[in-house]
DNA sequence: GAGCACTGC
């Protein structure tokens, strides 16, 4: 159980927060109704006093209240403060749980959580009979956790009979959101009520620029702009503090250091060493910093200086600063987004939807009346933001969440109801890669082997390589790195060239210490001898690693161990035996997981993707196979970067009869095939006739050469068939297409 | 010969 951490002293009584007043009416529409939407802005005080109402008004009899939250900073902060409040000790009444972190006990009645926390235990307990109150927090923005836990409360609950026969009390259900799309909330929980409660939030007036308009995408133009207005905002208005909002960490330093110059020039006085320009205090804000240099970012400055942070999306949500008075926002973000037509996450730089473009401008009117400075140009709001945020469901990969939904017996995956629906192609595209990993049949049933996948908090590809581990008891080779893969980059590099070089070196030295030219070697090599380590940290440091960053892989490394000791404890789990070269064992485990990442080199330095999209990618520099020639003529590889070029990251070479079986799969299915067995309404007719053409297909392709060949004509034939062109023509269309 | 926003189980 974690300790329970002192609070700063609220400038809030309970009793005056706006939410105060409607205590019973609040309280009387849950009673009446299942479903509840409420609707408030930050500083209502919905979270923290709505669950404190029910259970004073008696609804922890039978169950308990629980509250979900997209982030774990959040679950654990609003549960310290409500225990204040209800003078209990974190953990008894009042408690929290997040990762890693299970702050509960018997006696807790009211439970914050976050949204991947109550989907676990809905996969373990689908009536979710433990509870008789959910509440559903900060809707708004849209989860991909909240969105299925959205989707799966309404199938569940919606019809009273059938809740009837799964529990012996009816579940309440509220959603809470920010006033946005709260029409579109209730239409989803059958028109249900909705209940709205004024916020107390301060008027920020906004202002359009005059530079940036819709063709003005180019990195450098809006860094330039952000820093030229954040300066006018410091000579021309009043005391306050100053937060702009850039894409990302290169460019934040940049703008900071722009900052710098230009206060120069206009003759300021100014100290590079601690970052200081007359009555500028100017502070960089990213999630990758090291914490104790983000803790800066709070202290007030001295007096008679005025702070200036630079930050990203960060800012906007995850953490509050206090004494912000002007926003200077750019306009852009940078989103990961999931393209299905060459089966890879492309990270790039977008401009902000209007709702969100609010959500920063909101962020300067927390403690008084603001300002917010928007560079872009009306006509740029107009043409070029689209009014919300697209949900995370509608632009990331769906395997994994695909998966859970069918162990929780969603089997018509496609009509389940989202509240968006992602695109058909999506669905299609995972049910094909769960169908490759051998976690669904045929027939749209999870196997023996999914049922084992879905226990872990991972990538299904992963997840299939540490089973096979597992089932050759090798598991402690695969482990550290499954751990290692899903956490942040643990490698460190540097700004300046010089100390660049320095820890590049490091880094390669711990790649040779492996005896092999294998990057996932290197991450196993790297976690092993930091864990062996007299001084971890020390260690880190010299090796130029992420301390913080090794240490959730150690959490994670002790999370997955945990949960496969508890998996190989049932009878089915599969053992195989190994009669292979002992030294080849790492590498064979991973390729049943990759097999879908298989790349064959082509012609020099460049690799083919046997993916059926058949791409061509380079190895990476940060890499031990880079520049690699000789005999390593297949890979296996992690993930895909699309920067300057295609490149595939965390390599590792294979021999092609390792893989040989398998490629044949990855053409086996044709995705739109798979389209009736996502519905799982396929005739045993229909069943005969897709296997007897299936089976006329496979013989077509009877052989891993075969498949070979196409893609390599394929290849030369189309000799733009590179990801980045493709990729770069499609920017180019998107930016045609905004501009008129 | 190079660049990775932010969450979450």
């Amino acid at each position: 159980m974690s300790k329970p951490t002192r609070l700063a002293v609220k400038d809030s009584e309970p009793k005056h927060l706006p939410i105060y007043q409607h205590k019973n009416k609040l309280v009387q529409a849950v009673r009446k109704s299942p479903f509840l939407i409420v609707t408030g802005e930050t500083g209502s005080g919905k979270t923290t006093q709505l669950p404190q109402y029910l259970h004073e008004a008696g609804f922890c009899k039978n169950g308990k209240i629980g509250i979900t939250q997209p982030r774990r900073v959040a679950a654990i902060t609003v549960a310290q403060r409500v225990a204040q409040e209800m003078k209990c000790t974190l953990g008894r009444e009042v408690g929290y749980q997040v990762r890693f972190d299970d702050c509960t006990s018997q006696e807790t009645a009211v439970k914050y959580m976050t949204d991947g926390c109550l989907l676990r235990e809905v996969l373990a307990d689908p009536s979710l009979s433990q509870y008789s109150v959910v509440i559903l927090d900060e809707v708004h923005e849209r989860s991909l956790n909240t969105d299925i836990l959205l989707g799966l409360l309404k199938n569940v609950f919606s019809d009273p009979a059938e809740a009837a026969k799964r529990r012996s009390f009816p579940l309440k259900v509220v959603v809470m959101s920010a006033t946005l799309e709260s029409d579109k909330l209730s239409a989803f929980f059958n028109n249900c009520p909705v209940f709205e409660i004024p916020g107390r939030v301060f008027p920020v007036t906004c202002t359009f620029g005059s530079a940036v308009g819709p063709k003005d995408v180019e990195r450098n133009f809006y860094v330039k702009e952000v820093v030229k207005v954040a300066l006018d905002v410091h000579i021309s208005e009043k005391a306050g503090d100053i937060l702009v909002f850039l894409t990302g960490q290169s460019e934040i330093e940049h703008a900071c250091d722009l900052l710098f110059e230009k206060a120069e020039n206009i003759d300021y006085r100014y100290d590079v060493q601690d970052r200081t320009v007359e009555g500028l205090l100017i502070l960089p804000l990213y999630g990758s910093m090291p914490t104790d240099q983000q803790r800066q970012i709070f202290q007030p400055p001295p007096p008679g200086i005025r702070k200036c942070v630079v930050a990203t999306n960060i800012a906007a949500t995850s953490l509050t600063i206090n004494g912000i008075k002007y926003i200077v926002d750019s306009g852009f973000v940078k989103q990961l987004n999931h393209n299905s037509r060459v089966g890879m996450d492309v990270l790039e730089v977008v401009p902000i939807s209007k709702s969100e473009a609010q959500q920063r401008a909101g962020r300067a009117g927390r403690t008084s009346a603001g300002k917010c400075f928007r560079i872009y140009t009306k006509e740029f709001w107009e043409k070029c933001m689209p009014e919300y945020t697209i949900p995370e469901i509608q632009r990331t990969s769906l395997t994994a969440v695909i998966l859970t939904l069918k162990c929780l017996g969603v089997h018509d995956v496609i009509r389940f109801p989202y509240l968006d629906c992602p695109e058909e192609r999506f669905i299609l595209e995972a049910l094909k890669q769960l169908y490759q990993f051998d976690a669904i049949d045929r027939r749209g049933k999870v196997t023996k082997l999914g049922e084992l996948m879905v226990e872990f908090p991972l990538h299904p590809g992963l997840t299939r390589a540490l089973l096979k581990s597992a089932s050759l008891g090798c598991q402690d080779l695969l482990l550290p790195v499954a751990a290692m893969l899903s956490v942040e980059n643990i490698f460190i590099r540097p700004g300046h060239p010089d100390k660049q070089k320095e820890a590049a070196k490091k880094h390669r030295a711990l790649a040779e210490k492996t005896g092999s030219i294998n990057d996932f070697a290197t991450l196993l090599c790297v976690f092993n001898s930091c864990k062996s380590s007299d001084r971890p940290s020390a260690w880190c440091k010299e090796n130029w690693i992420h301390w913080r960053a090794l240490k959730s892989a150690f959490s994670v490394e002790t999370q997955l161990r945990e949960i496969l000791l508890r998996l190989q404890q049932r009878r089915d789990f599969p053992t195989e035996s190994f009669d292979g070269n002992k030294s080849e064992l790492l590498r064979r485990c991973l390729c049943s997981g990759y097999f879908t990442n298989v790349a064959r080199r082509s012609v020099g330095k460049v690799f083919c993707t046997m993916d059926g999209h058949g791409s061509m990618v380079h190895v990476h520099p940060s890499s031990s196979l880079f520049e690699q020639e000789a005999e390593l003529n297949w890979v296996i590889f992690h993930d895909v970067l699309v920067t300057s070029k295609t490149y595939i990251r965390t390599v590792c070479p294979i021999r092609y009869e390792w893989v040989k079986d398998l490629l044949p799969k990855l053409h086996e299915v044709d995705v739109y095939e798979l389209s009736s067995v996502a519905r799982q309404e396929v005739t045993e007719d229909e069943m005969v006739k897709w296997e007897s053409k299936e089976a006329a297909k496979r013989q077509q392709e009877a052989s891993a050469e075969d498949v070979m060949k196409k893609l390599e004509k394929r290849n030369t034939e189309d000799s733009v068939s590179d990801a980045r062109a493709r990729y770069l023509q499609r920017k180019q269309q998107r930016e045609q297409r905004k501009a008129l």
